[in-house]
DNA sequence: ATGGTCTTTCCTGCTT
DNA sequence: GAAGCAGGAAAGACCA
C-alpha cells in the first residue's frame, strides 16, 4: 500500500464493527416503494425504469434520475441496476433473481432520520447519493467507493483533507455537505423529515420521465465501448475506437471503462492530449493491479459498483474469465479487432480454436474412448476455489453471484447458487453441474484447509457462507487493492 | 503403467 | 417440504 496522506485518516473498517454486524437486516423500507432483492423491481408503484426504444440513441435513456435517487430500495440492487445497464434493458431481461437469504432491504432515506454520527455504512452511501442528486453530479464521478465503508462516526473524525484525499474533485463539497448534515441534525425532527421525503416522492413519481443524457451520467465511454463491441455495424464512436490501445494492453474491459470513467472527460470533446492521457492511465492501471475492478467489486461488500461493466445480456463482463468458457468468443474481423478492446489474451481460447491449434501441434490428448478431452481437462489452475476467488474479484459476478461478507477474514457468500454452478459448469464444459455438486466439491476443501468452517457467531448468514483458509491464496490482496 | 490430485456423481442423514 | 449442509464412496480425468 503506497504511503499517502490518507494514512493519517481513519482507514475504512472492514472487520464487522458491532453496528454493522448485519447491515442489511435493519429495514425501514416501506412496502410501497421497496426494491426487493428477489425481483430487483418494485411490484407496486411506478417503475423507475422504462425500456428504451430500439430507435433510441444509445446516448439517452428514458428514466427519472430523481426517482432512482429517491426511491427506497436495496442499495446494492440500486447500483447493480445501474451498473448492469439494466436501465437499458429492464424489460428485456427475464433473468429470475434468486432471493438473497438475508433481508437486504435498505432504506435510502434512513440517513435523513438519523444523526450523522449514527450513520451506518449504508446510510453514508445513501447520503452521498443524495448529495450527488442535489448537486446534479453524476454519482459515477464521485469516489463513492472511497467512502462506502465508512460509518458516520468515522467520517466525524476526518478532516477536510481526508475527504480530499478520498475524492480530490468533490472532497470539499462532500466535507461541507457532511458538516451541514451535522448542523441540521440537531433541529431535525422525524416528522419534518418524513414529510419532506413524502413530498419528494410525490413530486418525483408524478413528474414525467426525463431524457437523461448518458454523457451527463458519465456513461458515454461505456456506451461507446458497448456499441463498438457488440454492434460493430453501427457508426463507430470515434472517441473510443480511435484510442490507440492495443489488444494486449487490455486484459479487461472493466479496467478500460473504469479508467476512462475516472478521467471524467467528455468524450465528445476529447483532445489528442486527453487521448494520450487516457492511454497512459490505462497502462498505469493495468500495471498496478490485476484490475481496478477487483478493488471496487471486492471492496464494496455492500454491493456497490460505481461503474457498470456488465454489458452482455447474461450479465457478465465481456472479458470475464467466467465468460470465456460460457460463451463462444466473438469471431471478429481484423477491422473489428482494431476497435475491440475486450478480447483478453489471458483467457483460454475457445474450444474449437484451442483444439485446432493443439491439433496442429500434435498435442491433443485423447480419452480412453478416443474422444478428445474436454478443454477444461487440459488446463491447470482451473480449480473450483480459484474460480470462486476470481469471481469475487470480478464485478460481473461480485456481488451479484458471490460477494464478500468479510474480505479481511476471507468470508464470502454465494448469492446465486445455481448461477454460480452454471458458471462453474460452463467453465468445465459440464452442463450437468449443479450447486449440490459444486458444494460437495467445496466441502472437500475443508480437509485441505482451503476452506475453513465459518465461525458461528451469528455475524454471518448460516447458509451459503464460506471462509477461505490458509490453504487458499490470492484472495487477501483485495483488502490491499481496495485502499488504492 | 501407476499413483496422487481434483473433481464429479450419487447417496443418506441431518439442519434450517 | 424445500434448500442447504456434511460427509462416505466410487469413479473419471488429468498430470508427473
Amino acid at each position: 500500500m503506497p504511503n499517502s496522506p490518507a494514512l493519517a485518516c481513519p482507514a475504512p473498517i472492514f472487520a464487522p464493527a458491532p453496528q454493522r454486524a448485519s447491515p442489511w437486516t435493519a429495514s425501514l423500507a416501506s412496502p410501497q416503494s421497496t426494491f426487493s432483492s428477489s425481483t430487483g423491481l418494485s411490484s407496486s408503484g411506478p417503475s423507475a425504469f422504462t425500456a428504451v426504444s430500439p430507435t433510441n440513441s444509445a446516448n439517452s435513456l428514458t428514466t427519472s434520475t430523481a426517482t432512482i435517487y429517491n426511491r427506497l430500495m436495496c442499495i446494492p440492487k440500486l447500483l447493480q441496476e445501474i451498473s448492469n445497464n439494466k436501465i437499458l434493458r429492464t424489460r428485456m431481461n427475464n433473468t429470475a433473481y434468486k432471493p438473497i437469504p438475508n433481508n437486504e432491504k435498505v432504506d435510502l432515506a434512513r440517513f435523513r432520520v438519523k444523526d450523522p454520527n449514527e450513520w451506518l455504512v449504508d446510510d453514508v452511501v445513501a447520503w452521498m447519493l443524495d448529495v450527488a442528486k442535489r448537486h446534479n453530479i453524476p454519482f459515477e464521478e464521485m469516489n463513492m467507493h472511497k467512502f462506502s465503508m465508512l460509518s458516520g462516526q468515522e467520517m466525524l473524525t476526518m478532516s477536510e483533507d481526508c475527504f480530499l484525499d478520498r475524492d480530490p474533485v468533490f472532497g470539499n463539497l462532500i466535507f461541507s455537505e457532511f458538516r451541514k448534515a451535522l448542523d441540521n441534525s440537531e433541529d431535525t425532527t422525524l416528522d419534518t423529515v418524513i414529510g419532506k421525503f413524502v413530498d419528494d416522492e410525490v413530486a418525483t413519481t408524478s413528474a414525467p420521465p426525463t431524457i437523461v443524457d448518458m454523457t451527463s451520467l458519465g456513461l458515454q465511454p461505456m456506451m461507446s465501448s458497448i456499441t463498438s463491441t457488440i454492434q460493430p455495424s453501427l457508426p463507430q464512436p470515434p472517441q473510443l475506437s480511435q484510442l490507440p490501445v492495443m489488444q494486449h494492453q487490455l486484459p479487461n474491459l472493466s479496467s478500460l471503462t473504469q479508467v476512462l470513467s475516472q478521467q471524467t472527460f467528455n468524450p465528445t470533446i476529447l483532445t489528442p492530449q486527453q487521448t494520450v492521457n487516457a492511454v497512459q492511465s490505462l497502462n498505469q492501471s493495468l500495471n498496478l493491479t490485476p484490475s481496478l475492478a477487483s478493488s471496487l467489486a471486492a471492496g464494496l461488500t455492500s454491493g456497490l459498483s460505481p461503474l457498470g461493466v456488465n454489458y452482455l445480456p447474461n450479465g457478465l463482463n465481456p472479458a470475464s474469465p467466467l465468460l470465456a468458457a460460457q460463451m463462444p468468443q466473438p469471431k471478429l474481423s481484423p477491422e473489428m479487432l482494431k476497435y475491440s478492446c475486450t478480447i483478453s489474451t489471458d483467457y483460454e481460447l475457445p474450444e474449437d480454436r484451442s483444439s485446432e491449434s493443439n491439433d496442429l501441434l500434435g498435442k491433443v490428448r485423447k480419452n480412453k474412448d478416443g474422444k478428445p478431452r474436454k478443454r477444461s481437462q487440459h488446463t491447470k489452475g482451473n480449480k473450483l476455489w480459484e474460480f470462486i476467488r476470481d469471481a469475487l474479484k470480478d464485478p460481473s459476478t461480485c456481488p451479484s453471484v458471490v460477494r464478500w461478507e468479510d474480505p479481511v477474514q476471507g468470508v464470502f457468500r454465494i448469492v446465486e447458487s445455481e448461477r454460480l454452478a452454471r458458471l462453474w459448469g460452463a467453465r468445465k464444459n459440464n452442463e450437468k453441474m449443479t450447486y449440490e455438486k459444486l458444494s460437495r466439491a467445496m466441502r472437500t476443501y475443508y480437509e485441505k484447509q482451503i476452506l475453513v468452517p465459518v465461525p458461528k457467531t451469528g455475524m454471518y448468514p448460516k447458509k451459503l457462507v464460506y471462509k477461505f483458509g490458509p490453504g487458499a491464496h490470492g484472495w487477501e490482496n483485495v483488502k490491499v487493492e481496495r485502499f488504492q
